[in-house]
DNA sequence: TGAGTTTGTTTATCGGAGGCACAAAGCAAG
DNA sequence: CTTGCTTTGTGCCTCCGATAAACAAACTCA
């Protein structure tokens, strides 16, 4: 004679998008993500309870908790207030920063930012794992996993950075296994996983801000030097074969224009940085403030009113109006988002760079193309932690219970 | 008291994966399809059983059947040999053709092609459909679909014909609700399914052809004027959100090249397609045979000792490679497959494109990318067969048993 | 001929999800 | 306040696809 089981078990292949439909905030009730998930209200309420009892979510059945139409109050999923968190570390040319960051995005700690950037790879990441692992220990959370963004693209399986150009680094620096060898120094259980800070921001986006909903979410920004891209396709990061793609920053724009460290002429990557901007603007770089800074405090303060910063921007938008024409004549995105300089080149003059994109790519139907700048503050930290919290998405119950 | 149901309904969620594997030529015995598959002896044996209860597969048991190792010898399968088959047609600026393809990309039967064009898409359409017909009829086969091949980007969801430029179709053309009305007067009750021939024929090489086994699949073909992209990931066409990715005619790899109708100059279009070629060489095109058969027979025949077609097809050559590049960046493929023009000039001269394309993508990683000519005959034309052929492969008991 | 290896088949069982009936909790109209 | 309607949550049973394990079959090799 079998035993009755308890029925709570249940719900394991749903576990993973149930979580996902909460963590991107698209489930705030449980009646919600019956529909969403297509599954019976049965399986919905074991699905909800697996993760409450995962100390993932709360489940709130009082009575009052929902503003309701008619019928019954569906109980509110809101995620656990002292969940687990995964652990983000950013390193730039300016420095390095390190949060804990819990699901849906929220950030639950931040370090204070740091701007010694030292030419060792395991210097750098070891100081920032540290500082990751100092929150960890003021807050008491559970980790998931460690995340790390850097300003390279890195490639896969290797999880080497292959062109960290502006970190002073060596090229092919195997960042993962040093992210890696440092978590565990510094006694942090837990994988770390690492990525491009445009892709990750890219991905922090689509989850959490200006690219929710798109099926195909391109992502251009500028940090300080050079331009990166990234693509999700269906949620996830388009990231090419070997990790290297969206490569963006050496389409050519301008056949007359600078010349580029590739050896080409008029790249993206040299026409349309901070550092192209305050060129053209006739503006010196000063030594205090990053590029990125400088050129932001360009536009917002002198454009459309300064002719000079008028025309420099001008420039710099329609040269980036060439790129992501092309890049939507291979790509075909539902939605651009722009990051860096090239998000506030485009909340200054939100028409001209439609009006470029929409000229130049092919049908016109491009000018449909929504173009919003990016909304996330510490998008590629959020992002960081994304990868992290991705093997809990996907299997909860694995990743958790072990 | 439950009646013992027959376990030969077993593995469902299984066959179209399993039935894929036979497609695709990957599962030739049951014992691969069991560890391929990642299920249990019993479960493929069941898949197998209802694979070939459905009239899709042989499941060939005879002792010596295959050339065993050790132990037991697997049962063979196979195609059916009189199974279903899928209607594929093409049209294209030179005329049109009409077959029957059956599981494994399998060309069952041909009608001739023919030369004669009309301006009305539905007249053109409806000539194809009932070629396609006579051949049902004269075959006797059961049809699970149609597909059709158009020279233009098909937009999505609509299913319309953006660009026919060289077939005086007018811009937009809902080539998929023409397509379907035809097969619906011919008296064939099977869903009409339009693309792209160069995405249409980069699907039918992945899946049988020079494309096999690679997880991301460049494909860059011309074939009278213009040139056209695909990429396939994982298994599946890449056509961006509303199926008009992979534009990629319009890539500057001439800054002083010729002007292009885009308005630009040194397009991809106009520098590399058959016409680009022979003006090249200083060869006026003649009235008789297609641009691409005069470019061709002008490459095959007189490369490399013919000095000015030898500088000719370098410079070409040189072109191409740079807009390749320029996409290595963008998508990060694991394999280029070139068709058309392309695939004779790699053909001719295998080592040049390979080194552009190498020095002009970024860390010289690229020059590890295959690069290889298309090698299946009609893949456009099996590639509208994968279409109609997909809902099968997705749920083989769903698009059959109905 | 017999041992070892690999594959096919049978039977019992497991586990996730659906179906259905019913209970619970709100709103609206009288 | 009561009654009815609507919507949501829960418990019980069933279904279905797949696994597990034991056995039978077919071949190679010594």
């Amino acid at each position: 004679m079998t035993h009755p089981r308890t029925r709570l078990e249940r719900g394991r292949n749903v576990l993973g998008p149930a979580l996902e439909l909460v963590h991107t905030g698209r489930a705030p009730t449980r009646a919600v993500l019956t529909t969403e998930l297509g599954v019976t209200r049965a399986t919905a309420g074991a699905v909800a309870a697996e993760l409450q009892s995962l100390g993932l979510i709360t489940v709130d059945a009082r009575p009052g908790a929902v503003a309701g139409g008619q019928g019954r109050p569906s109980h509110r999923l809101a995620i656990a207030d002292e969940g687990p968190v995964a652990l983000a570390a950013q390193v730039h040319a300016d420095g390095f920063r390190a949060a804990l960051v819990g699901l849906g995005g929220r950030i639950v700690a931040t370090a204070p930012a740091c701007v010694a950037v030292a030419a060792d790879p395991a210097e750098v990441i070891g100081d920032v794992v540290r500082a990751g692992a100092r929150l960890l220990a003021e807050t008491g959370r559970r980790c998931v996993g460690a995340g790390l963004a850097v300003p390279s693209a890195v490639a896969e399986p290797d999880g080497t950075a292959l062109n960290p150009l502006h970190l002073d680094w060596p090229a092919g620096a195997p960042v993962r296994d040093i992210f890696n060898d440092c978590l565990a120094a510094a006694g942090i259980h837990a994988a770390g996983h690492c990525g491009n800070d445009v892709n990750l921001a890219a991905l922090a986006e689509h989850r959490h801000g200006a690219g929710r909903g798109a099926d195909h979410l391109l992502c251009v920004a500028t940090g300080h030097r050079g331009v990166g891209g990234a693509l999700v396709v269906d949620g996830r990061l388009h990231t090419g074969s070997a990790g290297l793609a969206l490569e963006v920053g050496h389409l050519t724009v301008d056949p007359q224009g600078r010349p580029c460290h590739c050896g080409s002429r008029g790249c993206l990557d040299v026409e349309t940085d901070p550092l192209a901007l305050l060129e053209a603007a006739g503006s010196r770089p000063g030594p205090q403030g990053s590029l990125l800074d400088q050129a932001r405090d360009l536009v917002t303060g002198r454009y459309p009113h300064d002719p000079a910063v008028r025309a420099a921007a001008g420039t710099v938008i329609d040269r980036l109006g060439l790129g992501l024409a092309a890049l939507v004549n291979i790509l075909n995105p539902d939605r651009i988002i722009l990051g860096g300089l090239h998000g506030t080149l485009l909340a200054a003059d939100p028409d001209r760079l439609g009006a470029v994109v929409g000229d130049h790519s092919l049908w016109g139907r491009s000018g449909d193309i929504p173009i919003t700048p990016c909304v996330l503050g510490h998008n590629s930290l959020v992002g960081a932690a994304e990868l992290a919290w991705q093997p809990v998405l996907d299997d909860p119950l694995a990743a958790l219970a072990g």
